[in-house]
DNA sequence: CAGTATCCTTGGGGATACTG
DNA sequence: CAGTATCCCCAAGGATACTG
């Protein structure tokens, strides 16, 4: 979401806002204080540094995030939750518990998935071998 | 999701079981209770056959939902909520609710966004004028 | 009624190289 | 360090017509 939307019903407005195949990733890392840029980078391994700014941005123009920049040479940035992120980073925990029942409900049936991993200590855990 | 799937964290499987254009609406639809695949197509306006179907599909292969061909002639076939998909139904009321606190947010700051229409009666309200 | 079958378009994201 | 700039690709959806 950036200009202008129109949304159908609320759960569009949140699914919108969580869309990007990398920002329940980002989120959940901010999830653990404020991260710099390259720090990111290194911990989502799989993410290139322009599709990192990308959703970036649009986290930031969904207020969800605060990007600060401190002015200094070598550069540093930072980002953290604003308050609406963290209030979404409640939600996402939920989502994640439904998440996790539904892998087991599909693993009972057979079905082969995998989840990487979780913990329930506060808030989704990245070790950092399995990003 | 269809077939062997590797998730990187449970908000993963959550939004992958909801994304798809429509696959929320559809959800919400069908919390109302069983709905026949014409009645969803006239009441999702937007949605061309082709794609009712394809979203259908996989979200009865997610176990979100339950196609019962009642093998008649003319055809008659309904579709329902299984009980995974109420339960993420449930989530999905949670996702309404921040979602349309979010829109207040934004309209606060001056931002345009609209909403066009909820109701926390049960569930997410669907007046035919608008889909 | 409940779908298939075809063809086509778009934009989100990938890979890589470069910069203040 | 924290990004831009380019070029490229593919799968999700759209439009339309047809069928058991």
């Amino acid at each position: 979401m950036t200009n202008k939307k129109n949304y159908r019903i609320g759960v569009d407005v949140t699914l919108d806002v969580i869309d990007g195949k990398w920002k329940s990733s980002i989120l959940c890392f901010l999830g653990q204080g404020p991260q710099r840029f390259g720090q990111m980078l290194r911990y989502i391994t799989e993410i290139s540094p322009k599709v990192l700014t990308q959703q970036l941005r649009e986290l930031e123009n969904d207020g969800l995030i605060l990007r600060t920049d401190y002015e200094q040479n070598p550069p540093k940035v930072d980002y953290r939750l604003t308050k609406s992120g963290k209030s979404l980073r409640k939600l996402l925990i939920e989502m994640s518990l439904w998440g996790e029942n539904q892998v087991n409900e599909w693993q009972k049936q057979g079905k082969s998935v995998t989840l990487q991993t979780y913990d329930h200590s506060g808030f989704v855990k990245f070790p950092s071998s399995i990003i």
